[in-house]
DNA sequence: AAACGCCTCCAAAGCGCTTTGAGTGGCAGG
DNA sequence: CCTGCCACTCAAAGCGCTTTGGAGGCGTTT
């Protein structure tokens, strides 16, 4: 069924039933009722790729799903997404999704945009002075930039959390449990979260004449794996740190089944500090030593920038707020302690 | 930049560009390399609303994402998306998600192929006697179903894992081994694969006279915190289960907690099999005790579902094999062992 | 009575692409 | 020299929608 069929049924003109069904006001409230009530009954939706190629809209918007091949199903790509996913089903858009190799990422997007797929999309992985951000700049489809990109001025529209002061105040609190000998367990060593969550650490540090050996800082997929891995070797290290920092609590997931399995108890002979994004799956409150956390969510963060997206593209002419730091809320329980000794 | 200008750049009409672009042969060798080279220069991408419009193919398979408000991201989805989107990325396929309420996937699906906003699309989270299965067989767009629905002829296209024989050969290793008294920590009752294996779990006890006290069944999301209280609920049961099935890792995270807590040695005091989907976030072989599991890989799923779907497209009268069943391994680790005492 | 304005509705253009049907020019065969 | 055929190219129609620029009818004003 499409818009000619009805208007031949209704013996009314294409122009008509569009402009009842879209709300203008051009159109006798009783034959609105009339249109409304065929369309209802015949199931009629308006083909969205002719909408799209006679508004320039379709109420789409468009995230590229990064497919490292080493790399997984993402819990926090899927956690943001499910932000994304509630505020587009209150507006009723869809997203559209382009996997794509990160080194073809900015190829992605561009193709993404140029054919007129989306209205809208988001970057996200930023790495520091990332020249996506320059390119979307260039092209005229309103995005936003989940994090930001070290290096680069920030002229661009961003939601990103404060990672560095969130890891700042992680360290500042276990510096104030006594802690001298410290770890940082990271994400990879790549992305601008990552970087910025370690120059936390290190100012923390630098604040008490301190500082973190290159052996205490480890790079890593955000996976349980790595979090095991990278633990066991830290804990195999000359110097041993009372002090962690994990950057999610899935690596934690890891981190603290290598230090049980060492027969090390959490919170009293080694402290951690992870950073929680609030993945349902995984509550750092659940933990068997709950868990120390910065804590932020993501799905909100998905559904802020879904929100803000939506509303650049119903209006282009309104200015965005540009930049949207968050701040993470640390949360004590009972992963740290007093320094042991 | 757009076909009309591109033409007018060359001096070539636009049926010729397009013939050159989409490898027709009827295009002199030499033209075609000179529109080539010019749409590399230009950057020029096809619309692909405007291509949708013209062929009634643009390239893009569907999926609902589920949004019940208490269920969160799940990690189940985003691995078999990431299946999705490595098939995806291979063909030149994109992917278009609209989420929706549970109640609301009927009119969702409706929505998004009517509106000519995908190719093809999957249906998931199947139910008993789904009607989502009659509504898409009477849909003109190709689909597959994820799972199956009890109760209802297996006349669709499907790919499904077998649930029931999985879970009967997991109690099958557990009888041998010597246990009586069993649990089933299960996803959500409505679910078309937590039935069957609760059938299956059922059927390889009732062939040793044994059954399931319902007492026993529990139901719940997928969750690490879910696992973890309904295995607390089973150890405070007046007869203690010497043996678990868990239908996830998730699941399996919560429950080995709750069993360490309680002072209990997994594989010693209790025994437990859990279903692995192969996630790549929480591997069974990392868990302090390995766990024995059924493994059948959820982003194979995605990816064998991408393919068949993408192919249907493609060529719209080829007919599909129907159905695909897929056995689970069973993979024996430390965490099953004879029943004690 | 003429003019104006308002309320409804319509015909037609146009979004960017694919595809049909119809030329062109060049060359071999009769 | 004419015909026929091949290789190549083009103009135009059409996909389903929105939107511009009227047009007709009717009541109100001057």
């Amino acid at each position: 069924m499409n818009l000619k069929q009805l208007s031949e049924l209704l013996g009314l003109s294409q122009t008509t039933i569009s402009r009842a069904l879209n709300g203008y006001p051009e159109v006798n409230a009783q034959t609105r009722l009339r249109v409304l009530k065929a369309a209802q009954e015949t199931g009629y939706r308006p083909n969205r790729a002719a909408r799209r190629l006679a508004t320039g809209k379709a109420g789409s918007i468009g995230l590229i799903m990064p497919i490292a091949s080493e790399q997984s199903a993402d819990i926090h790509f899927a956690e943001f997404q499910r932000g994304l996913a509630d505020e587009c089903l209150a507006h009723e858009f869809h997203f559209v999704i382009m996997p794509s190799q990160p080194d073809e990422e900015e190829q992605a997007i561009r193709g993404l945009v140029s054919s007129g797929s989306v209205d809208a999309y988001y970057l996200a992985y930023m790495r520091p002075r990332d020249s996506r951000i320059a390119m979307a700049k260039s092209l005229p489809t309103p995005f936003i930039v989940h994090g930001r990109s070290l290096g680069l001025a920030e002229d661009y529209p961003y939601v990103d959390v404060d990672n560095e002061r969130a890891f700042r105040e992680a360290t500042e609190l276990l510096l104030d449990l006594g802690h001298r000998r410290f770890a940082l367990i990271n994400g990879p060593a790549d992305l601008d979260f990552a970087i910025r969550r370690q120059i936390g650490v290190e100012k923390a540090l630098a604040a008490r004449g301190l500082r973190l050996a290159p052996a205490a800082i480890s790079n890593t997929l955000m996976t349980d794996a790595s979090g095991y891995r990278q633990m066991e070797t830290i804990l195999r290290g000359e110097v041993r740190p009372t002090a962690v920092l994990c950057a999610s609590t899935v690596l934690a997931l890891g981190a603290v089944r290598a230090i049980n399995q060492a027969g090390l108890v959490l919170g009293r002979d080694i402290s951690l500090i992870a950073h929680d994004d609030d993945l349902m799956l995984l509550k750092p409150e659940n933990f068997i030593v709950p868990l120390t956390t910065t804590g932020s969510s993501l799905r909100d963060a998905g559904r802020r920038i879904a929100e803000r997206l939506i509303t650049a593209v119903a209006n282009p002419d309104a200015d965005m707020p540009i930049a949207e730091l968050w701040t993470a809320e640390l949360v004590v329980r009972a992963s740290t302690g007093r320094a042991p000794g």
